[in-house]
DNA sequence: TTCAGTTGATTGAACGTTCATTCAATTATT
DNA sequence: AATAATTGAATGAACGTTCAATCAACTGAA
């Protein structure tokens, strides 16, 4: 019996490994067989583990929505408290770590595209896609007319997935660091369009942080 | 031999049966028994005329970026020959005709993640993603001041390809009449909030259509 | 300390399935 | 009859899964 249980480090070297064969062989190219070799682990771990290849993909989908959402609560974190800070941080948050590795650009677009068949996988993404969108209207609701909340945070959460895909395609013809301006810019200029025409309603700071 | 040339008939019977085969069964589920079997032709065949498999996607993902361009010209040719009219041209063939259908969506999403692995599909994309670029550019000269110009090309750019990601992902949570909106509601306020700081530099209709 | 015993972890050869490709045979057209 | 087009059974390679065998860590009795 080994001291400590071993299944979390197994599992994490073998979805580390997922993402590397993802990187290097594309989704076709990502068997079992080369997962193992990548891993240093036999190809029966796999089943062992995860119950099959299926299984580790879909795991290898969903680590990579954890470390998203651990980047956004990071970010938010360090932010300041206000509207503006927190839609700083979204875009921020976006942009780093996981999210700009190449090693998981594919990964997130054959995860978006398998969604559409593994009814587990479009529920993630349709969990992540609502979080995204109710975060950017929480923090917009205070800084424009209340009819001009939902377009905006749409057209947000469009752009940053528009800048997302552009930046892991072109592998290099565009950095994020412009993404995130040209993000913030139009932040800033949606406030300030919609600032002219009415504030906004009047329960900006609602006593403390809602949650 | 037959009376006309039967090869661009079969070619384009495959590819529309391919396109078909994709959106039911995924990528992984995409074979030529079933390709085949969507035609009504046999498994032979798509050797003959593509030379294998991976001949019969390349030219499916070829005809996807065919039929944009086409979608492209048209919308061009029907609206007025303005900076405006242009920028609304773009906009709407992105959201119209095969863009569109969710039987292309997935396609586009497998082609995006697969052209990382085939030079030949990485360029087909990089022309692509110029060619937005340009006419983007090329329609916000005369109406904004230079500076502004590249960065809201590239925010265009990215917000049509976030929209159109978010329509095909979420069957019908977002719709591609509001995505249209959205994105014009931006390039107003992109246009407004430009032209107050300085109108343009001084060659806006350099005489006819430049092509 | 040593060692046989126990148990959970891991291995990888064997198996069966799926699939793309091939090409000799067949069909259709002139 | 001659030629072009098409078929689909046969082939072999690739792959995921399985499971009996092996290994490693640890226990407690000697």
């Amino acid at each position: 019996m080994p001291r400590f249980n071993v299944e979390p480090i197994r599992r994490r070297q073998l979805i580390e490994a997922t993402l590397r064969v993802i990187e290097d062989h594309g989704f076709q190219g990502t068997t079992i067989g080369r997962i193992s070799a990548a891993s240093g682990l036999s190809v029966g771990i796999v089943s062992h583990y995860f119950g099959g290849k299926q299984g580790l993909l879909e795991a290898t989908m969903r680590h990579l929505l954890t470390e998203l959402r651990n980047d956004m609560r990071r970010f938010m974190a360090d932010y300041p408290r206000t509207p503006e800070g927190r839609l700083q941080a979204i875009v921020d948050a976006n942009f780093s770590g996981v999210q700009t590795q190449s090693k998981s650009a594919r990964t997130w677009l054959i995860f978006w595209s398998q969604a559409a068949h593994s009814p587990d996988l479009a529920r993630l993404q349709r969990v992540n896609e609502r979080r995204l969108y109710s975060n950017l209207v929480h923090s917009l609701r205070p800084l424009l007319p209340a009819h001009a909340v939902s377009g905006t945070a749409h057209t947000i959460a469009a752009m940053i997935d528009g800048f997302w895909l552009r930046t892991a395609l072109s592998e290099g013809r565009i950095g994020h660091t412009q993404a995130v301006e040209l993000c913030k810019a139009y932040i800033d200029q949606a406030i300030h369009a919609g600032a002219e025409h009415e504030p906004t309603d009047t329960y900006p700071a609602q006593s403390g942080a809602t949650r």
